[in-house]
DNA sequence: TATAATTCCTGTAGTCACTAGAGCTTCAAG
DNA sequence: CTTGAAGCTCTAGTGACTACAGGAATTATA
């Protein structure tokens, strides 16, 4: 005998929530349940399995697209890791790509925070330095 | 006399996109321009210095909300510098648990990457990996 | 067992920060 | 003066949810 799971249940134990798990079920990632005499959903282990699948993946910042994949690939059990190794690997340079820029971002920020001399807004440094283009490449000089 | 600008090229001296900063304008985050005979719009220095100003605000990744509270203060320069400071140090508390939590993301997914030993899908560790909860305390233990 | 509180249902619309497209007008180069 | 690029407005789409309205079903309490 399976445990049975209410939305609810299910969002609690997953630490989801409802209108996320039906989210998944309407884009088609989570299988539809069955329903109970009421129309309410039933779901079994096997939803949680996969509802836990996808929340992982999405913690780890793949898009539903790419998990979308992993899970049609998981459905063809002989065919070689290969694939599911590319969208990790991706993942991963992606990951560091954005650690990078978020050290930049940091040490620009704090940067900015220790010039600020408190004083009234029109001294604001994180103002003024916001308004400027110190080592920044984005954009040509200012055109005066 | 002024530099003046089509949208065109206040887009390429900026580095951003002709629809951006129709969408800045229409928030209410750039003035409205002046317009030619034909109505098209025609920028001046001060508008490329406000588009910088946001372009640089949202590359350090402050919200939209944040920019526009930056502008407003910055419309009252007699005021203390406290507030733009304290919007800045919440950005910077924020890039730092971005890149902390980063961190942990790109040691799991290295983890994954390195067991897998490429074989097929079922053997496949990636899969594997985001199917299971190793350290993670998001969810209660399967109910099984 | 009756009722009250909670949970669940569907469907739609809203969020954020843009981005893309249709169908038209205006401008600039040759 | 023609032609092609760039501009205009307005609407809808994106991703990944989130929130609400207005009911129906289930669960807890008296």
């Amino acid at each position: 005998m399976e445990h049975v799971f209410s939305i609810g249940k299910l969002a609690a134990a997953s630490g989801s929530k409802v209108e996320t798990i039906r989210y998944y079920e309407a884009i088609g990632l989570l299988p539809e349940p069955e329903r109970n005499a009421g129309n309410q959903r039933r779901y079994s282990a096997r939803h949680y399995d996969r509802l836990v699948f996808i929340l992982h993946a999405r913690d780890l910042g793949l898009s539903i697209d790419a998990i979308r994949q992993l899970i049609d690939l998981s459905s063809h059990p002989d065919m070689p890791c290969h694939d599911a190794d590319e969208i990790a690997r991706r993942q991963l340079e992606d990951v560091r790509q954005r650690i990078a820029r978020l050290k930049l971002l940091e040490a620009e920020l704090e940067r900015t925070l220790s010039d600020c001399s408190h004083g009234t807004i029109a001294e604001c440094k994180v103002i003024e330095t916001l308004a400027q283009c110190g080592a920044c490449e984005r954009h040509q000089r200012p055109p005066r």
